[in-house]
DNA sequence: CACTCTACCTGTGCGC
DNA sequence: TGCGCACAGGTAGAGT
């Protein structure tokens, strides 16, 4: 499940790993299913991939954007958003395929840049300018300005946790990771964002920002049984029915707006203002 | 505007 | 053992 964290790594390996991406020029390329390149915002067209050069690779939330030189325009962007289950990675040019491979860049220096995503949801699109996929996005939540974020929960009367799930809000927050702000924020999922306190939005905001630095540094979070792309040891995401690492009562899964929630009943209180839904 | 539902997918893990 | 099914996740779009 790419978050922030997780797409992050990604950018790391492929920019400054060796051999970077940046710099190579692709060859070829092969679509090995159609529907990573189709999407509401037009089918990205094959041809125009060939022959582009590498000049940069970034993220913005969790799409990811490499920034290409071009044959017939002076610069395209290809965006890929890696979804739940899409993985990247560099393989030799003539590695067969993997029964979930979606999308083969050969490259001229024997390699290729591989996209695999068992679940279909992974897309790429290639657009003149980044900004039409991503131009919709709250800032990224690592670069996130203290003073915007609480411009930005203020604006709206929302629920925390769909609130910090909307990627037009705050850009790089996923299921795993709202939660665990929000834990370690000592913030109930349901609270509403126009009525926190300064220093609640002030501990929510240092929380965000210090779980996806921590996990960025141990390159992505480690689910027990589930999902092992880094070290990131989670607190209360999964964890239900256990004890509280901070206060030992048993972790709660509620759902909150379609999506599973998870949280500590005693670390995490709602102020009185606040009306819960009572589910389960 | 805020929320809910649905669609998109398939591997996993449960109950029977 | 094997079948069926609910479930997980991010996002877009439609509907309330």
């Amino acid at each position: 499940m790419p978050e922030l964290p997780e797409v992050e790594s990604v950018v790391r390996v492929l920019r400054d790993g060796v051999p970077t991406l940046v710099g190579l020029r692709i060859v070829t390329v092969n679509v090995a299913w159609d529907g990573v390149l189709s999407d509401a915002n037009g089918d990205l067209d094959v041809a125009e991939l060939e022959g582009c050069g590498f000049i940069s690779v970034a993220r913005h939330g969790k799409y990811l954007i490499f920034h290409l030189e071009c044959p017939r325009k002076p610069s395209r962007d290809l965006i890929i958003h890696l979804r739940m289950t899409g993985r990247l990675f560099l393989v030799p040019h003539n590695e067969a395929l993997a029964r979930h491979t979606r999308l083969v860049l050969m490259l001229n220096n024997g390699l290729a840049l591989r996209f695999d995503d068992p679940r279909k949801f992974g897309r790429a699109w290639l657009v003149d300018d980044a900004a039409t996929i991503i131009g919709r996005l709250g800032p990224d939540a690592l670069k996130l300005d203290p003073a915007e974020f609480c411009a930005r929960l203020a604006r709206h009367r929302r629920q925390l946790k769909p609130l910090l799930l909307d990627q037009s809000c705050v850009a790089g927050i996923g299921n795993i990771y709202a939660d665990e702000s929000l834990f370690r924020a000592g913030l109930h999922p349901q609270a509403i964002s126009s009525e926190l306190a300064s220093d609640e939005i002030r501990r929510l905001h240092s929380a965000i920002t210090s779980v996806l630095e921590e996990a960025v540094e141990a390159q992505g979070a480690n689910i027990d049984g589930v999902f092992k792309a880094g070290r990131f040891a989670v607190s209360v995401y999964g964890r239900q029915g256990a004890p509280c690492r901070v206060c030992g009562s048993e972790i709660r899964k509620i759902r909150v707006g379609q999506r599973g929630t998870h949280y500590c009943p005693e670390c995490q209180v709602l102020s009185p203002g606040d009306v819960p839904h009572p589910e389960t």
